[in-house]
DNA sequence: CGCCCAGTTTTGAGTAAGTATAATCTTGAG
DNA sequence: CTCAAGATTATACTTACTCAAAACTGGGCG
């Protein structure tokens, strides 16, 4: 489900000119630049994507840089608080999944296969009539709902058999 | 975070003569009309609004309905295959939620309370690029993101403090 | 520079949600 | 009535996440 992350992108991402560069990063956002933060927030800013905690700690474990998960949990909370990681609202996997927060992208998420894809934003989408809104809108995105090119490609094999 | 459910609304959702008008929708639907099913698509439909797999289960036990987890897992997955059910992909909350299908509309999810509110759709989402299209659309939807009325109202309270 | 302590990390135990496997029950076509 | 496909249930297990409390440390201050 997720393509191989290779071994020299995740030694770029622990590289410890970087890591200073990215404390900061957190320390511009209000956090203590420590080594968890700088690890965690490196390897997802390095892979991209949409990542679980246990992902992210499992790339770090291929280069020895292991850590407790509940310091992974702690430490996704707190750049998520800040703001400098968003949760991916696409949901489908059982895990919740992550991804540093850029300029805005769209998400196509496979029904079969649970992948989730960015697509580029042109517009945003309609902000609804105000009496409607239970709350304050911070940000919105579309979510597409379907079935990504492999999984067609199964879907279509199983038919013809 | 939800409002409770009155114990009428819960004997609604199991009268026979209503389980056996929604076990035509089953076997329309190309199901065999079981009890489980009958009972669990009634409640979701009864209640409405977007629930995990143990809410309707702890709703139905509340009318001395009781039926083990895994039926209900299996149930779930059967409704959501055949599409009468859908997996809200407003994550937030750790269990996985769902919703009846029925007529478009978006969704705004509080990112304190993780309340997921329904929102009127007059306009489906624009499509993008055939290019950038990662697979095959089959539905489309906006979520917000944002603080409810609730918890805006609880984070200027503490603001004040 | 070295001390201090609130903010962080870590440890270890615990829980909720979902999955795997296989046995048993049900149902309707023939 | 029979039997196989379909559906349900029991049991055990895994995964993703939470909680509480102890141990540690980044960075402001004297």
């Amino acid at each position: 489900m997720h393509e191989p992350i290779s071994l020299a992108t995740l030694r770029v991402a622990i590289d410890p000119e970087r890591l200073a560069l990215l404390g900061d990063d957190l320390r511009a956002a209000g956090l203590r630049a420590t080594r968890p933060r700088e690890l965690l927030y490196s390897i997802l800013k390095a892979i991209g994507g949409h990542r679980s905690v246990d992902d992210l700690l499992g790339l770090l474990a291929q280069v020895d840089e292991t850590l407790p998960r509940m310091s992974a949990y702690n430490v996704i909370a707190d750049l998520e608080r800040v703001g400098l990681v968003r949760r991916s609202g696409a949901g489908g996997s059982r895990a919740v999944l992550y991804e540093v927060k850029a300029d805005n992208h769209h998400h196509f998420v496979c029904r079969s296969c649970q992948a989730v894809f960015d697509i580029p934003a042109d517009t945003p989408p309609a902000i609804p009539d105000e009496h409607h809104l239970p709350g304050l809108i911070e940000e919105s995105e579309i979510i597409y709902r379907g079935l990504c090119r492999d999984c067609v490609a199964i879907e279509t094999a199983a038919n013809d058999e």
